[in-house]
DNA sequence: GGCTCATTTCGTCATTCTCCGAAATATTGT
DNA sequence: ACAATATTTCGGAGAATGACGAAATGAGCC
């Protein structure tokens, strides 16, 4: 009882209260995104957005991959979590700022090469491909 | 985008983010309880009680009905949230503390009359109807 | 090694949350 | 009006959270 055996569940919804980490999650439904693209889109400190994916990450909301020097986050389900997210979408459904973040990202991903994040010599992040069904 | 259009998401989301909360919507899930049969399963204060259903009540996640001196609280699904409610319900799927909390509550409503808010000489709450289907 | 850049971690400050007892409010009964 | 009781509101102390720049870390390239 000490401990809280909610401890969970309680967990992963203070991870989703948050405007910043609900858009992140809105955003990462779509696609995979690495740190730059999200502050691009969020316009937060870098620090800022990676806290939270962190924080995201920490319950489990979220895997990470790296590639090269790029650091790429997407959506994990992890056993338990399928409804609940299910209904999670539901409630992101026609939220204005979350329909204007998908214009914004699908911007940020249409830039020419090497302008989001700064125009590295090397393994330009040349993809982000679709990972989970628009709607 | 001032005040940020996640907003109502987002306070429905913080208003869960607390075991104490997320426990009293486990319970209220079941039937509706006042102040005081509530106080009894958490055993915290009073107020703090109160201010948690009061939390609750503000992200439009319940609703209260007053008898007497007493005030019941009892869920509600307000639009659009349906669908998140249900999910939520998965997620609090076996969850040891959810049973017990289950446990406690049929135990305080078994009590004779009188014992869990004092003997009132008045109209005892008599009664707490099921209010929605168990699973 | 040294340079560059993406990301994470750290230090700090401001804000918000949470809890509880005390005081205030509401309702009923005498 | 007064007493009794359930609930809410208030005040404040302590903890947790969130933001950001600065410093540290990691990867790739010369």
């Amino acid at each position: 009882m000490s401990p809280s055996t909610v401890r969970p569940a309680v967990d992963r919804l203070k991870a989703l209260a948050h405007p910043a980490r609900l858009r992140i999650l809105a955003l990462l439904r779509e696609e995979e995104l690495c740190v730059c693209q999200v502050r691009e889109v969020l316009g937060m400190a870098t620090s800022t957005v990676s806290e939270h994916l962190a924080g995201l990450r920490r319950a489990d909301l979220l895997e990470e991959r790296r590639e090269g020097r790029w650091v790429y986050y997407r959506l994990k389900s992890p056993d338990g979590t399928k409804a609940f997210l299910d209904g999670l979408w539901s409630l992101l459904e026609g939220i204005p700022q979350v329909a204007q973040d998908r214009r914004a990202c699908a911007e940020v991903l249409r830039r020419p090469v090497g302008t989001v994040c700064r125009p590295g010599p090397q393994p330009r992040p040349e993809r982000a491909r679709r990972a989970a069904a628009p709607r």
